[in-house]
This record gives C-alpha cells, sequence and structure tokens, in this order.
DNA sequence: CTGTTAGCGCATTCAA
DNA sequence: TTGAATGCGCTAACAG
C-alpha cells in the first residue's frame, strides 16, 4: 500500500498524491482530481510510510521524554500534559524511564529507539542530567533540551520550565506557621535533586525566620514504608516532639501519617502532616492530605510547548509555573493552640 | 553524520561500514578493516538514522501500546514490563492514552506518529477494541495484536494475556466467607469490559454458593471519591447491612474504607473491605488493604513475548497469569464470629 | 494544472 | 576481501 498505488488507482502521479495527502495542492491541482486522489486513498486505506516521510524530510516529529519513574503518578501526569500538546503538533512522544531515575543515567539513544528531533527531561538527579546534557544538548547528538523540574539556567538547555516550589514551600509553612505550629520536622527525600534542595533550603528559611521556630530533618527513599519509617525517626528523636511533618511529596506524608498514628498519636489532634503533588493519594488517605499541588500536567504541556518553539527557532520561553497550597484534614491547630485563638 | 562520512574516515567504502556495524562481517571483512571502521564511527560519534533503516528494512522494530488512562499505576507498570522486553529485544515502545479509555477509541494511527510493527492493548472497553482490532487486526493495517487483560479469543488477535481473575475473585470471597462474612456487596467498576466483567460473573457465582450468602452491587467510576459513594450507597442500602464490600480495584478499596469511617463504623471490626490489583496506594492506607495482586508487568512483558513472536512468525502462545490474595489489615472476622471460631 | 526526476541514509546484491 | 550500484516510499524542485 504505497503512494504509487493510491497514484495509479486514482490515475494520477505519485507526485499528485503527495501533494493532495500533504494539504498542498492549492491552486495547485484541480478540485476534481485532488477528490479522485482522496477517494482512492480512503478505498485503499492507505496509510503513509512514515520512516520513508522522516527520511525525507529529515524530522522525525518525535520527542523523547526522559522520567525518573513512570510508576509515579506525578510523572504520567508530566507525560499526559506533554503528549496533548505533542499530539495538537502531529508530534509523537515517546517515553524513557531513566533507570532508577536517582542514579546516573545510561545514554538514552542506543535504547529510545526512534528517530529524536527533541528531548524533554523531568526531576532528574544531579548525575542524570550531567549524563542527558551530555547525549543532547549542543554536544554529540546536537538536539534541543527542555528541562523540567530542575535547576534553572543549565549548560545547553533551551529552555526550563519549573514549577515554583519556593512559593509551595512557603505556603505549606506559612500554613502550619497560622496553625500554631513551631516544632517542625522535615521529611525529605534521599535524592540528589534541585526539587528536593530547593524543597530544603526554603524549608530552612522559612522555619528559621519563624520566631521560635525550630526543625529536625529526616530523609527517606520515595515510597510510604520508607517515609513512615523516617516520620517515626523524626516523632522519635531527641528533643521535644514536632507538632509539623513537612513531606517531600505526597507518598512520604501518607508514610507520616501510618507513623502517627502507630506512636499512638492522632493526625491532626496532635501532629499535622503536609505533602508535595497532590497525587490522587492524597485524597484516597483518611484524614485527606494537606498538600502543596504541583501542575504536573501544565509542566508536561509548557515544557512541550517550549520545545517546539526551539525546534521552530523561536526563542523557546522559561517559566515558572504557579502552584497552591489545598488545605485538606491532615493539618490543623497545634496542641495547645485554640482554633482562631 | 551518515555511513559515509564514516566510510570516508575509515578509508573504506560505504558498504563495509554497513557491514561492521551491523554485525555481519564474519568472513567477509578483515579484522584490521572492521576496527578502522569501528574506531572511525566510535571517534565521529556516529549514530545510524533510524528512519533509513526503517525505510530498508521494512520494519520499524517499535510498537505501540494501547491503554485506557496511563495515570493508572496499574498501567504504568503494564508498560514498564513491556518496555522491559521489548529493549532487551531493540525494540521500542510507544504509548497511546485512549482518550477516557472506557470510549470507543478513536484510530491511534494518525496520532501515534510512528511506524508500528504491532500493537498491544490493555484492558480496553467494548466499544474501544473494536475500534483498535479494525484498524489493526488483519483488516487494514494488518499489524498483529495481542491483546490484554480482555476477552480472549477476540477476532484478529495474535494472543490474548489475561491474569487469572476469576481465581483471584475466588480467592477474595473465599478468604472473607472464610472469617465468617455471608453479607457481601460487590462495589463494582462501571466500565463495560471483560475485566470487570469477569469479576461481576465470578463473584455472583461464588457468594451464590455459599450457603446464606447474600449479596448487593453498587457500580462506580473509577477513582476513590466516586468508590466511596457507592460504599456508602451499598452499607445504607434496605436490607442488613453487608459486612464485607468486595471491591473491583484498590482505589475503589480506599473509597470503600473510607465509606465505612464515615458511617461511623470501622474496618475491618464492623465492615471487612477487599481490593484489586495491589497498587502501591494498599499500602499507604490505614489499614493496609487486603487486595488480590495482579501481575501487571508481568502482563507487560508476557504481551511483549507473545507479540515478539507473532512478529518472527512463531504461534504467540496466549496466557493466563497467576494472581495471588495479599491478606492486609482491611479485612477481618465478621462481626460476632470469633477468632478461629 | 500535472508528470518526471532526484535523493534522503541505509542494507544488500552483484561484480570485481 | 571490498566497492559500486540499487531501491525502500516519500517530498520537493523542476519541466512540461
Amino acid at each position: 500500500m504505497t503512494s504509487r498505488d493510491v497514484a495509479r488507482a486514482a490515475g494520477v502521479s505519485q507526485a499528485t498524491v503527495s501533494l493532495v495527502l500533504g494539504d498542498k495542492w492549492r491552486g495547485r491541482v484541480s478540485e476534481r482530481t485532488a477528490g479522485a486522489v482522496r477517494a482512492a486513498a480512503q478505498r485503499l486505506e492507505y496509510r503513509p510510510n512514515l520512516a520513508a516521510r522522516s527520511l525525507r524530510l529529515g524530522t522525525a516529529r518525535t520527542v523523547l521524554l526522559v522520567v525518573p519513574a513512570l510508576t509515579n503518578e506525578y510523572f504520567a501526569r508530566v507525560y499526559a500534559g506533554a503528549e496533548r500538546v505533542a499530539a495538537e503538533h502531529g508530534f509523537g512522544l515517546v517515553l524513557y524511564p531513566s533507570p532508577e531515575g536517582v542514579g546516573p543515567a545510561r545514554d538514552p539513544f542506543p535504547s529510545a529507539r526512534a528517530a529524536l528531533d527533541g528531548v524533554i527531561a523531568s526531576s532528574m538527579a544531579a548525575g542524570a542530567l550531567r549524563a542527558i546534557s551530555g547525549a543532547a544538548g549542543p554536544g554529540a547528538g546536537g538536539l534541543p533540551l527542555v528541562m523540567l523540574d530542575s535547576e534553572p539556567g543549565g549548560p545547553g538547555t533551551a529552555a526550563t520550565v519549573n514549577p515554583d516550589l519556593a512559593h509551595g514551600m512557603r505556603l505549606a509553612v506559612g500554613h502550619l506557621a497560622g496553625l500554631g505550629h513551631r516544632r517542625f520536622a522535615h521529611v525529605a527525600a534521599a535524592v540528589d535533586s534541585w526539587t528536593f534542595r530547593v524543597r530544603r533550603e526554603v524549608f530552612d528559611a522559612e522555619v528559621g525566620a519563624l520566631a521560635g521556630g525550630s526543625a529536625v530533618r529526616e530523609t527517606s527513599g520515595l515510597d510510604v514504608a520508607r517515609g513512615r519509617d523516617a516520620a517515626v525517626r523524626a516523632l522519635t528523636g531527641p528533643g521535644p516532639r514536632p507538632t509539623a511533618l513537612v513531606c517531600d511529596d505526597d507518598l512520604l506524608a501518607a508514610g507520616a501519617c501510618k507513623a502517627v498514628r502507630r506512636l499512638g498519636l492522632r493526625v491532626p489532634q496532635d501532629v499535622s502532616v503536609t505533602g508535595f503533588d497532590d497525587l490522587s493519594l492524597a485524597t484516597a488517605v483518611d484524614p485527606e492530605l494537606t498538600t502543596v499541588r504541583l501542575p504536573a500536567g501544565e509542566a508536561g504541556a509548557a515544557g512541550m510547548r517550549a520545545l517546539l518553539a526551539a525546534l521552530a527557532g523561536e526563542p523557546a520561553p522559561s517559566a515558572e509555573l504557579p502552584v497552591s497550597l489545598v488545605v485538606r484534614g491532615s493539618t490543623g491547630p497545634a496542641p495547645g493552640v485554640r482554633p482562631n485563638g
């Protein structure tokens, strides 16, 4: 089923078929001929060979999305947002789940068996970022690279699209401080990446700026069980017990809630808990999580728009996306503080 | 950076480069020449143009995976399993999240902008399945099609790979019956697909076969909030209150737990709850969910193996994958039944 | 308005 | 043991 067959069936040349189906026939092919071509194509269920088209055009209309882990709903949403924009522009999106996401990534291009026009990488660890930009940046591959949720202004990146994490952390700590909390614990992700480093730095700054504020930190792998263990450590360490657990994401927050109950305490009467992301998990647990909602889908979409702009030779705008605090049942007044008091 | 450039750099012809890098030079090219070619390729960071290779070979070494929703961890695991096997065979895997997954899918091929060798579709609704197999089956596209978690023996499918859902449902009901439960409710997914129809039929059969067994059913959209609402309906309907809620997946089960508590009851003392899938959500909630673990990753892997076999012209083996019941805290003895009694 | 032609980069056949 | 020539299916420049 080639364009030649369609041409034969329609009684025209192959070039005419290409023009008609490529929608470039205005004033070059007669209405009648165009109709015949379309009819033949439809009848024969013709599908253009994309390999041939890519070869001829020198572009694959395909982008690679590198994420640390697909099984995390956050990245699934990033994918969905990016895919939507890509599809609107006739681009495909292939996924490369970087192994374990936290270590240095292998060079993705041998295994990503597709011709690529550009790369979007999200939330990569420091080491992985270097490997990616080495292979995709202006060096070898020369592919345009857009970073999501990563250190702004990295070398060789066309643009950086980030949620306003600093503001998000300020909202979380501010919310808790407003409820009277002063003794904080930070249940932090044990991953060396920009996204978590920002949380840490802003958390420290905010609590430090709070009269009477104090904080401890425990780090944890990114799953519920390890989050729970870290929260147990935070709650049973030396010194007075924290009354508020600020967690780097919702998985850790869910674990923190389990830790509180395991120690015979209640959420939020004895200990308040906040998360990041606003995954569907946040409303699946009881009480529901107060969390910083990150616009994952919008980040994917904005990243794709920036990449498409770069591919078109336009300047690719970096962006900082707004975040919001969603207040639910996992936070409440600090023990001993009267509500509205 | 073409194979011509490498040839020039190595002082050989382009054909020799192709032979050496394609690993087909044994006894046709001298050791020395091969070494020179490899060195030149490495030095120039040569990457073969995959569009050209696909065109020449007539195969793209790429498979499309159609899933109802990527933001569900289950399908993320299916993807991961399939991708692993694909990578081992030098195949790429591109994802097509069928819109809303429950309605009839658009023809995926216009939007999946890649040359495809085959299609794997998972858990498609009845209507969507028809659209896919029309486009991918032996008809138009002629692409081999492997169905996952779907009606076995569909027309034009090379193979079907399913978890043994019937056995899973028997395990769940049997577990609850063994704990003394007799009044069941089925919190069912409001999706017309094989995977949920099997659950329903086996649930009815099992409860019907149980002396003194009775059951009601409420249907729900596939998210926590609607699962909670459905469970409230099930628990507050006419007739005696069910003591066991059998839910079609873990999201619904999490919602059901919330419903129980919202009604002032306890899990599992007053009401036991079971789910399906064993998502990470199952251990994120308190109490943790007793659930039927479905081998999502293994399903993806087996599906990809079947498809690769079909592509190789070998018979593609259909498979039924074993499932297991993971007993956790959300199930307990029926009220009024003494443990071990 | 339509057809002819060339060439994208590669794997392969045939000659040397 | 190697090189020259061919064509995969498509689009774009150029002729008619």
